[in-house]
DNA sequence: GCATTCGATAATGAATACGTTAATGTATTG
DNA sequence: CAATACATTAACGTATTCATTATCGAATGC
């Protein structure tokens, strides 16, 4: 009877992931339905359904939800199975804030650990990846290098945790930006502000690093929200 | 085989939570014990033995620790079973930065949304039961106001996320933080800081009220790892 | 005596079985 | 006709079973 849902478990997906352990595996393969949209917030399935799908028996199905559930990406109420959770424009406030905190601390602990240039590398390939990308009116390569550059700088700071939790809250808001990537204003800016950033740490200047990383999130915080509300977007 | 292990459950631990389903419960006791410090760091059980102890069956046992795993207080490894984790020097530096990151944004969250003095009720009143205890000298009790303290600011700050982000770091250095209690300086300008930071609050004074609370933090956190440096422990 | 290989053991990961309980639809009653 | 009671069903939570595989120890060879 679950045979088949209205949304379809695409082959690549099915296969691609050739995981450790089922649970594991499970919760890559869910996790990537949600985040590339596959699976829209409110879909629901029980965990019967989910097993079927992804040709598993409940078991570690269920572990993986458990976990997808933590992650805030769904809830799993008894009786009704796992459900995508949408993001409200609170939602996004409550993330954005987190982000905003997080990742200035992770640009002041760069900046405060005197990296070498071999170490901002990275950095700075992802800058000029994202200033390409631009040029090219390629906003999705635009979004990769911007996504590698966040991770640069998270692994730079030094802080496993901090990069993990932060992680996890740009996984719970990602959908919401790929959706508006292509609606907001070019993010011009974002690049000049990536170098200053990159600056900031190489001289070891840590106010400076922080608080240009805050009022960028800050900034792009704002403005995603904006738009949100001009277009009363209210669950994605 | 799993009939007794070198620590026992103790009964009232075994009883007293009358949670819901098998897994809440099992986490919740597993916890407890974690934070009790009745499983020492390095502790190790497989999964059928802390079901024995549990007095259920592996499967809510593994679901359970699988959410401690990810709440970071234990790690399970195959074959091995769950092992309660260590808390080294340098994670204690990690969880402070996120948690001097996070709590002074909580403060600066809850200046900017001109609380009411009902709402602030709460932290006087936390405020005034640290006064109280420290007087007595106290510690434990100061130990529970001032986790009411930090409770009630994340409460105050609106956003959930964080609250449950900050409230799990916490947990994490809860052992350290109890056993480091009576050996560090008495916290006697903790409550002046508390005090402070509630006025900045009141006065909605965002900026003030962020930099108290992070140097607070930082100030705290340093003299906790000079102590641990100082007394040579590398493993909590 | 020491290292290595082989095999018994046990712990895990996953599937399956089972009892409980909430949701749904039907029948009954006012 | 509306509301309630009841029966049915299915989803879940947990226990149990099963296959796989790493680990530990003993036996063997050097």
């Amino acid at each position: 009877m679950a045979a088949e849902k209205a949304i379809e478990v695409s082959a690549e997906i099915k296969d691609e992931v050739a995981a450790k352990t089922m649970t594991a595996t499970a919760h890559l393969k869910i996790r990537q339905l949600i985040l590339d949209n596959k699976w829209p917030p409110g879909y629901q399935a029980t965990e019967q359904e989910v097993a079927s799908m992804l040709g598993m028996s409940r078991t570690p199905v269920r572990e993986a939800l458990m976990r997808l559930q933590q992650d805030g990406l769904v809830s799993v109420v008894p009786r009704h199975g796992m459900r995508v959770l949408p993001i409200s424009p609170s939602d996004m406030k409550e993330i954005y804030d987190i982000l905003t905190s997080l990742e200035s601390t992770a640009a002041e602990l760069a900046a405060a650990r005197h990296l070498t240039e071999e170490q901002l590398k990275g950095l700075e390939r992802a800058t000029a990846d994202m200033d390409k990308a631009l040029e090219r009116d390629d906003l999705d390569r635009w979004a990769q290098a911007d996504a590698r550059f966040h991770e640069q700088l998270l692994e730079l700071s030094g802080n496993k945790m901090l990069k993990s939790v932060v992680l996890n809250f740009i996984d719970r808001a990602h959908r919401v930006r790929m959706l508006t990537l292509k609606m907001r204003p070019k993010p011009v800016n974002s690049t000049r502000d990536h170098a200053e950033l990159v600056n900031a740490i190489r001289a070891g200047d840590v106010e400076k690093a922080g608080t240009i990383h805050r009022e960028h999130r800050r900034r792009a915080g704002r403005e995603l929200l904006d738009l949100l509300e001009r277009l009363g977007l209210n669950h994605l």
